[in-house]
Formats: structure tokens, sequence, C-alpha cells
DNA sequence: CATGAATGAGCATTCATTCAT
DNA sequence: TATGAATGAATGCTCATTCAT
């Protein structure tokens, strides 16, 4: 969010001031490129080491900047966890969502099927995770404990649990789910359902085919959201 | 197995010495118990806290111990988080053994209704957990990142694949859960399923009324498994 | 090993001491057994590892005992320490007096002779020094610091002094050594020497032949002491 | 190798910026002088204490600094120590070689007189030694235990061998010292001869005057090595 | 005589953060 | 904008010693 807002600024000054566009670009550019290359930093080093293994000094070094240059730009490691972690989840949301459209471009689908490319996608993802996917599900993992708190990590969750209930009514509405399921309930099913297996799958990766789970995992949810055959 | 020797040695001492049996108890008893307690605040504030951020301190401070004992007893940290953990996966999985015969007390049942059965304790335990379960579940997180490793988590966790391999396929062979699953790429499908919907739980409890969860999850489950009505 | 050791003491008593005038012993002589067990596994792990890390954990677990028994028999490290310092310097004391004995039983030697026979059999047993020995030169070095003490070291160092002057005295009077000597200095300096090449021998073996050392240490002392040639 | 270079650095910008000599040279300078403080404390405090007793805390307290800064700058305890090591034997091995060129600047010297010169002016340092040679002579005691090891000792130590070996052969060749002595053997006893003198000197100041053994080991030294009269 | 449980003081080291440059 | 110097608060762990048994 931080970031979309920062590049407003930049096209702003660009097209404002045309008379030294790049040198003044630059810095800004600068900024954000650093901050974009500790946040990758970062996003490796928690999915190798989790958050509290991952110090700022590691994170710098593998930047290829210094110690102190995150504090600097993100204020605190929190905040630059909470970074992360919004990036994160934004981003795999976006590529979740996006899953669908390229599968079937234009054409009009059931909310199931929908649902079905999520999760498929998802856990697709997840067979051989990017650092920031992986760092996610260290993230979600350190959201555990009673009073731990990865910042943004519960919000983002609970827009998660709305889309997800607000798809299940509609395929409701549409005949595509069974009727006889609660939709927040039936989300929050889902939800656990995904980071969990996706949670197993990367961890033990050595215990099964990957895909063998893939497709079970669609044959039982295809099975229990879809309408009884006879209905 | 270290404390059914010492109770063994106890009964011994009590039949045969009925003289002094307190002060003869005393010497095996207090290690016992002092390790209980420390393991129990070690459950409680892993569940709180974290793996990181329960020192040994707090630990040995919550139990009424010294910083020191901890280390004393069980060697290293390392090895009092495994003990922790080996611990809570047998209770856990114990418990959810016997939660069978105790709805069903002899009755022979079918597979599926063993793992309907034994998911909905886990959930139910999920509730509103034991500071054991939590620690587990928190334990579990901590596995996320790529180089960590619990001690005796993962281990622990291929017995339970196995058995749940092994269920599923006596199921698929009495005729109780669908023949076109894959029993192991099933087992791994349940297993984070149960996790992964336990920690969302735990995690945001707020978020719907847990009973309609575990509802949605047996009635998903059980239309999942079984097999298809008109086979 | 322990279990063995007990049923044997016994079977011991029960054969033997009928009345009870040996099981007074047996009392004593434990204490003077595990006495000495603390004692040779000190001078090991003291000349393996030097004094501080030498702890009362590993000393009692090498002989055989618990931990808190050299507390219980010395009361406290340092008097432990000490007592090995004393006992092995007056062994090792004992021995270079009685190697000239053993060269040349009863006939009379020059004061020169006796020191290089004293200081030859010194380097001769520091070629490969038992733990007792070598837990001497450790400690020894251990007296470096300012503030450091060893505690029965420097009495018995002076006690040495002392020895050296007389017998360098001796041999000025008798002839043998050279008379424009300082003994006291002379004996300082023959301490010194003795030491500092044993520690070299000890601590850099591969270095040279030991042997080679040893010839012209002699060599390089008959030299120096002995009157010169034209007198 | 650190610190010429940095001062290498300096002195390149002092040319090239003069308008700001001194805010640019405070940055290293400051690392260098806190630097030097850590090792002059953690000489003196050695020195007194040992190794063992030297701690982190105290160095760092005494040197105006934090507990951490030690580490911060060598990196561990032990790189601190071997740094400490390195510095006061390269420094006291210049100093020997110095000390006769001062006495007899630029005329040719035997081997002999320069041995003699060289042991001289080593027990005159320790007759009231720098807190850095102290520290020396404390390190090489806490280097007598058999699994001990003082990082940068025993290389230093080698080459002097080396270098006194040469010396040796050297003035055998020329005529100023016996030829019937091995080289190496006669520096290994020449090194122990010297420390452990120093070391004696040093523990035991009241025992003589201390002048009184330097002259005489330098009789003896020249007795032992030089050519018999009458050759 | 001997032990194991328990502790308090102390240790090297780590780390997020601050600050002068 | 960026960095390295510096630190204080922890942290896991060690160890001599005490004490009840």
């Amino acid at each position: 969010m931080r970031r979309s807002l920062s590049v407003d600024q930049e096209r702003y000054r660009t097209v404002v001031a045309t008379s030294e566009p790049i040198s003044r670009r630059t810095q800004a550019e600068r900024r954000a490129a650093s901050e974009d290359a500790l946040l990758r930093a970062a996003a490796e080093i928690v999915a190798e080491r989790g958050i509290e293994r991952a110090t700022l000094a590691r994170i710098g070094e593998r930047s290829g900047a210094s110690r102190a240059l995150s504090t600097y730009h993100f204020g605190s490691k929190d905040a630059l966890v909470a970074r992360l972690a919004s990036d994160a989840q934004d981003r795999l949301g976006q590529a979740t969502l996006d899953a669908l459209d390229e599968a079937r471009p234009g054409g009009p689908v059931t909310a199931l099927a929908r649902l079905r490319a999520m999760i498929d996608t998802y856990l697709h993802r997840f067979e051989d995770p990017s650092p920031e996917d992986r760092a996610l599900l260290v993230m979600w993992g350190a959201t555990f404990p009673t009073d731990a708190s990865v910042d943004g990590m519960v919000d983002a969750d609970r827009r998660s649990y709305d889309g997800w209930s607000d798809l299940i009514r509609l395929g409701q509405e549409e005949g595509s789910i069974r009727p006889d399921l609660d939709p927040a309930a039936t989300a929050v099913m889902l939800l656990g359902f995904m980071r969990g297996v996706a949670a197993l799958l990367c961890t033990d990766a050595a215990v099964t085919d990957m895909r063998d789970v893939r497709r079970t995992c669609d044959a039982v949810i295809t099975t229990a959201l879809a309408p009884p055959p006879g209905a």
C-alpha cells in the first residue's frame, strides 16, 4: 500500500517537473529499489529461518546493504515484517484470483469452479514456493501463539474470509454449491484446509507425491461442495 | 519410559518397605514432580509466546523453580522443547484414539466412523485447547521455515501419516471409504486439513461459531470420503 | 563398575571382619581410596584442560563418583587443587632426589653431579610426563597472573629455592661449582631453566628431538657451573 | 595489517581533502582508538587475572566501553585474545631485536653478543613488565594444558625457534659460539630458559635481587655458549 | 560415606536500535 | 540517503556449592 503510494508520487513528479526528470526520479527510485532489495532478502531469510532468527544484520547483508538500513527504511523490524506480510499476502491473493482468468479467459464460470481453481493454484504454488510465499506460510505459523501477532496478518485474513464467504454464498445462489453449508464456516474450513495442506507439503515434501495430494484435494472438495447428484 | 520405570520402582518399594514409604519415595518423586512442573510451565509459555520467546528464565520462574533447573533436568532448551513436543503429541494422539472407544465402547465401527470421530475429537480439543495442545500447534508452526526443525516433531508426524493411511486403506477394503482415493495422499490431506482448521480456530476464535465449523467439517469429510451413493 | 566394586567390598567384610578391627580400617581406607581416585582424576583433567576448565563434575565423573564428592572430601575446589599441587610437588621433588641414589647407590658424589642428575631426571620425566607432573606444570602456568595464587604452590617453590641454594653453596665449598656465582640467583636461574625447558618440551613436542635438548642442557649446565678449567 | 591499511587511507584523505581532515578521520580513528583501548584493557586484566577470569564485561568496563564492544570489534573472546597474543609477541620480539641496535648502533657484533643482548633485554623487561608483556607470559602459561591452545601462540613460537636457531648457527660459523652445540636444541633451551626465568622473576619477585639473577644468567650463557678458551 | 536435586552468580554472545557522521 | 560504531537488554548455558536424603 505504501509502495503504490510512492509509485504514484513518482509519476506525479515526472509529469510536473520535466526539467529534471531523471535525477529526481533517481532518488525515489533508489529508495524503492533498496526497499525492494531489503524486502526480498527479508522474505528469503524469514522463509529459511523464521521471523525471530531473521536478523536485521543478515537481511542487510544479503540485500547488499548495511545492518542499519532496514530500521532506517521501515522504522523497526516489526514494521518490516508487517510490510512483508502484507505485500506477500496481496501478491498471493492476486495470483490466486488471476489464475482462473488465465485458465478460462473471459468465459463465465461457476463459483465452484472458481473455488476449485483458486485452491488448486494455491496448492500448486506451494509445491515449490517462492521465498515470499514460503515466508507467508512461516508468518502464519508465527501467528499460532496466543500473544503473538504478526502485524498485518490477521486483518488480511479476515478480508480473505469475507471474500470466500461471498463466493460460497454466490455459488449457493447460482446452484453450483450445495445450499446446506454454512458459508462462513465453510470459508474457514477451506482456508484452514488450504493452508494446512500447503504447510504439510512444504515441510515434509518427501512424504508423498504432491500431484496426488492436489488431485485428491480437488476431488474431495468437488464432492463435498457440489450439490448432491440426486438433488 | 523414564516415568513408568520410576513408578514401578516406587510401587515395589512401597510393597517391600512399608515402614519408610515417603522418605524413600521423595527423591525420585521430587525429580519427576519438578520435571512435570517445568514441562507444564513450558507448555503454557510456548503456547502463549512461541518457542523463541519462551525463555528458560520464564519457564523456571513460572514453575516456581530457578532459571537453571530446565538445563539441569533436560540438558538444553532444545531437549526440553523436544520432550514437550513428544509428550504432547503422544498425549494428543492417544486422546484422539481413545475418543472413539469412549463413544462406542466395544462395538465394531467402520473405519470412516473412526476417522470422523478422530477428527471431531481433535477439532473439539482445539476449541479451547489445553496449554499443551496449543503448544503443539505452535511447535508445528515453528516447523514451517526451511531450516527449522523442532526435534521430535517430524518423526511423530510420519508415524501419524502411516496410521492414517492404514486406516483409510482398511476403510477402502471394508467398503466404508470410496476406493478411488489414494490412501497416502488422503492421509496428508486430512492431517493438513485438521491442523489448518485447528490453527484457524485458535488464532481467530472470534470469526465464527466453532461448532458450525466442526459440523461443516464433519459433513464435508463424510461426503468426500464415503462411497458415492449410487455405488 | 560401581556396583561390582561395592559388592566386592561387602563380601570382603562379611568374610574377613567378624570382630570389627578391619571394618574400622575399611572406613578410613574407603575414604583414602576415593580421595586418591578423585586426586588422580583431577590430575588428569587439570593436565588436559587447565584448572578452570577442570570442573568438579568432570572430576567426579572420571573418578567414578558423584559431582559432589570432591567438595565433600576437600571442602572446595581450591582446596582440592591445592592438595593436588602439594602432592604432585612432593612426589616430583622426591623422585628428583631419589634419582641420584638409584644411579650411584651409596657412592659419594659432588654437588655438581647431584645437580646435573636432578635436572636430567626432571627433564627426562617431562619427555612423557605423568598426568600429575603435567598437572604440576599447568598449575605453575596458572601462577603467572598477578592476582592468581594456586594455594600450596609458592610455598613449596620457596622450599625448593632453599634446597638448591644450599646445594650450590655446598658445591662451591667443596670446589665442584665455581665460586663466583651467587647461590640464590643461580638457584632461581636453574629452577626457571628447568621449568621453562620442561614446558617447551611438553607444549611443542614436535619441535626437536628431546634427547638432544636434554644432552645440550646437561652440557651447558656443566660448562656453566663447573669451575673454569684453568682455576 | 588492518591498522596500517587504515593509516594509509587516512593519509590519502588528508592529502586530498584538506578542508575536512578531522571530521573525515574520526570514524576510522574512533574504531582504531576503541580497539586499542580494548586491547590495552584486555592486556591489563589478562595479566592480572588470567585468560579465563578476564571477562569481556570487565574488559569493556575498564576500557570505558560496553560489555558488547569486544565481541563487536573482534568477533569473539578467543579472537580478542589471539589478537592480543600476536600483538604482544610482535612487540616484544621487535623490542628484543631493537635492543642491540640501540646499545651498539651500527657497529658489527658477534652472534653471541646479539644473543646475550637479546636475553638480557628480555629479562630486563620482565623485572617490571608492562601489562602486555605480563599478559604474554600468562598466555604462555595457559598453553601448558594438553588440550589448550591460545590461538596465535604456537605459530609465533615456532618462528622464534627458527630465528634463534639461525642466529646460533651463524655464531658457530663465525666462531663466536662453540660448534659442538646442536642449534635447534640450543634454541629450545635458551627460549625455555628465558621464559622460565622471566616467569619466576615475575611470580616470586621477593625471592632475590633481580639484577643478580640477570647477571648470573648472562655469565652462565656466555660461559656455556662461548667456545672453550683453549680452542 | 555419598549422592542427586537445586540454585545463584556469572559468562560469551546475539540483536534491534540509536546516533554521529 | 546510508553507514558503521556503539550499546543495553536478553539468552542459553556453566559451575561451584549447598542441602536433604
